[in-house]
DNA sequence: TCAAGAAATAGCTATATATTCATATTACCA
DNA sequence: TGGTAATATGAATATATAGCTATTTCTTGA
């Protein structure tokens, strides 16, 4: 049974192609940037200031937790969800920062 | 019509969106990380290293050049890939140096 | 012009993901 | 205990993406 580097990246690959396809939907991206920039929000707050419907919303936001991505924590009534896994803000960062730096992306034309 | 920093925001969630989704596929970051490794290949180098099958390989690449991740450059009857936007090696490396630091992703079950 | 290798595309099925609506669950308070 | 606001879940439908096979285009050289 070889468990080359090979097998390892694959692995390691197929969890990173995950994390991505997850946080790659605009509405998830948005929560998570709120959520980084704001700490941690209930529900209803999300979806206010994001205006999504709440169904959308808690289901999004149960994905990412599902996904180790987010958190949560009830409180009474409110569920406040925070974020949980800094890797993806990292990557969402280096994104962003990529983006607004140099014109190096060709900016699609 | 107002162009509030929200809209703009929007707009550039959606290509992050756009650019993460296309790189989270194990296919499609395996061929990143080749390119980035050992430069520019060719769509028979690329299929051979990974065991692909042709149309499946070049599908890939074509999907991301479409999303302006890589470029391409014919020489005789190769095509050559490489990597455009750097931005999303960035990307990749951040995740996966997260990855190697301590088990935070907690191992989804 | 034809053959052959390299790469791209088309058409299809299967699967995954999104969205919506309706309904359940939970916690709190009067 | 009933009512209400906050969340979660389920089912149905739409849409997107993956992977396959076969076919086509492109390029070179005989």
């Amino acid at each position: 049974m070889k468990q080359t580097a090979e097998t390892i990246s694959l692995e390691m690959v197929r969890d990173a192609a995950r994390v991505l396809r997850c946080i790659g939907h605009p509405v998830r991206l948005r929560i998570i940037e709120l959520l980084d920039t704001r700490g941690e929000l209930n529900v209803t707050a999300i979806k206010g200031l994001l205006g999504l419907e709440q169904a959308i919303t808690s289901q999004h936001l149960n994905l990412m937790r599902d996904k180790q991505i987010l958190t949560s924590r009830r409180d009474g009534v409110n569920v406040y969800y925070s974020v949980r896994d800094d890797k993806v803000v990292r990557v969402i960062d280096c994104l962003r920062s990529c983006d607004s730096g140099p014109g190096a992306s060709g900016t699609g034309t």
